[in-house]
DNA sequence: TTAATTAGTTAAGGTGCCTAACACTCCCTG
DNA sequence: CAGGGAGTGTTAGGCACCTTAACTAATTAA
């Protein structure tokens, strides 16, 4: 076995390595854009191009004129750079997405569970593993090497120094044997949400942002500076296990903010309070919002109600780490129709912090998984490797 | 007006930089030595303590001999590389020390105010300049520039770009105005506690750990992966409005958390509560941690139930950012007698955090924004300002 | 067809590091 | 007290990676 690649995978010149970063990050784009935009100069630009064309790290695919003078040639990042897989082992589904390190999308596929899962269990890692061999028969040639396989589990992460057993972070592993020569990449779901969040929803454009997911579990993902805050175990984020109820006189249960605020104990207290002058109560959350969005008197006071409690867990993140902006997202979190009640809560509470919906739907996680593998590959490529 | 030493200044070469910086950081130490450590060749070592000798940066301070061989010279930070001045605006002192880049210091002076100051006030202004003023009197040529001015204010800070007036950082200059060609440092005093209890005390050699201080007032600073948070508006940390009291059936009031976990209504509740049978009730916190330490019943009783108080707190800050390790601080948090009940508190409610006792005393502050301000100069000396 | 403009290449040079070889200083030994 | 071993420091030469200057190539407007 001959190591010319891996050895020649050492060697990459800055330039060249600034020239392969912008086209991942940024598309596809031309030589003299590129050389303004990292401030090399023509003949370096022609150097880095040369060196990633011999690797098959870049391709050209075409020429762009401007109003005068010869037309330049466009370059886009190439096959031996290698393609990304992302999946999203959620509650209800499993997303796959097969993408090139510049994001232009090779395959995808949504698989519906049976029945609900509360947690990574063995046939959620059947699942993957079928979705896995399924997205696997399909690859061409020409999508070059598989760099990273990125995984979005409902459970935190910890590094190689961790307690992995504790996590339970494994669990989808039970299954499913990765395929060899590529690098796995594990991420809470939550988390991932988050970093869809920054790059192609409601915090795009902010470097310092708090995600908070609520649905049936609750969930926090945080962004400062740019960087992906996990914490120490892994357990930044967790606030479901905020001090609850906490106030003179009572002592806070574990874990109890993630029972109160879930969409079960919520639709619990929906349905001892309602009052048959409000008609049939709802049966979901769903339901109990499309009765308050159409004016429903009861529905309203329930979802102005959990809007006030989200809004003060917020707070609480908020006086914490003061993200500046927050983006509510899950099953519940997004719904446009709490953002008031929240945001006057936050207000009311603590500094000031803009409160957004997310818009992403149910993609964010695996999105935010597939970006998160794209970056990996990106320095894999780049054998810029911890 | 020549600018040699300007354009000096931003080319020095990567190596000088980082011989210097291995010298204000690590202390005085010999080419060899320094070589090996930044992985340079002794001719490059030669030309970066050369160039650095001509520029003032650094000068030999003798010669080390091994047990063989030809005796190697030392180095240190030089005159030229500047000196820093640190002020701790405090709320019963005001604590100032001038040191050089590399920690040797200068002048140091203490100024207890003649009564507590609960806020930045013209006063404490008026404290400042005069104590800037005498330092400044002191100084000596041999010291060279001054370069940084850092204060640590009881305030949050924002940038430049944020809201000045509404953050009232600013009063510490109503009646002092800086020197010129200085560059001033504001921080939070809590932050610069974090920052001196990673260098210098219980969080040393943590990258991530957050400091909790507990007094007349509470704060939090946080600190991962060696940086320190301040969050969108400055306001990372302020854990008094964390959302309290937080419980089904009651509404948070701002601020709350400070009303109930300082110190002046912890000592109302003791004096509410204090049973006859135990004696004559304690003037203050440190009488109540004497006694309580003395075996006091009454006294153990309110400590345990305010450390339990605590951990609430800690818990909450742990389930948002897993910081891993917390530092207790402050006049009334840094007691070891706080330590397993708030422990205790924290393992049940959240994911695993180790709690210590702060054991840097009321020295903190100050040799926290000392070492931002040495941080700040270090940058300011090797032209790589923002 | 020519001038103007932009894209890309070739040639030459500078910076910042390296290795190799030599010179210097220190201590130990015979 | 000369000689040698070991570590420190300098000189010479070279390489990697960037630059500017000047050229060639392609494209449009006049």
């Amino acid at each position: 076995m001959w190591t010319e690649a891996v050895a020649a995978r050492l060697s990459i010149t800055g330039s060249a390595k600034a020239v392969f970063r912008s086209l991942v990050l940024d598309g596809p784009s031309t030589r003299p854009n590129m050389g303004s935009a990292l401030g090399l100069s023509r003949p370096t630009m022609s150097a880095a191009i040369a060196e990633l064309e011999n690797l098959g790290y870049v391709e050209m695919i075409g020429a762009v004129r401007g109003p005068l003078g010869r037309s330049a040639s466009q370059y886009r990042v190439g096959p031996q750079a290698g393609h990304v897989m992302a999946v999203d082992a959620g509650s209800t589904s499993i997303r796959l997405r097969v993408s090139t390190l510049d994001r232009r999308l090779l395959y995808s596929h949504v698989h519906r569970l049976p029945m609900r899962q509360f947690e990574v269990s063995a046939e959620v890692s059947r699942a993957v593993a079928a979705e896995v061999a399924a997205a696997l028969a399909a690859t061409l040639p020409e999508w070059g090497p598989l760099s990273t396989l990125g995984i979005a589990v409902p459970t935190r992460v910890v590094g190689p120094d961790g307690d992995a057993e504790a996590s339970r972070q494994n669990v989808v592993f039970t299954a499913f044997t990765p395929p060899q020569q590529t690098t796995v990449l594990l991420e809470n779901n939550v988390n991932c949400a988050a970093v869809a969040e920054m790059h192609y929803g409601a915090a795009q454009g902010e470097e310092t942002f708090s995600y908070v997911q609520i649905g049936l579990k609750i969930g926090m993902g945080l962004v400062l500076g740019g960087q992906l805050i996990r914490g120490r175990y892994g357990a930044a984020g967790e606030i479901g296990h905020l001090a609850f109820p906490f106030a003179p006189g009572t002592e806070p249960r574990p874990g109890e903010v993630e029972h109160y605020l879930g969409t079960e104990a919520l639709m619990a207290r929906v349905h001892a309070d309602w009052s048959p002058d409000d008609g049939a109560p709802p049966l979901d959350t769903t339901e109990l919002l499309l009765m308050a969005g159409n004016g429903g008197v009861g529905a309203q006071r329930h979802v102005a109600k959990h809007a006030a409690d989200i809004g003060a867990i917020v707070a609480s993140c908020v006086s914490v780490v003061d993200p500046g902006v927050v983006v509510l997202g899950g099953g519940f979190g997004s719904s446009p129709l709490l953002l008031p009640g929240v945001s006057d809560t936050v207000r009311r509470l603590s500094y000031s912090a803009e409160v957004r919906s997310s818009d992403l739907g149910s993609d964010a996680t695996v999105l935010g998984i597939e970006r998160l593998a794209m970056e990996r590959g990106l320095l894999l490529a780049l054998g810029e490797t911890i």
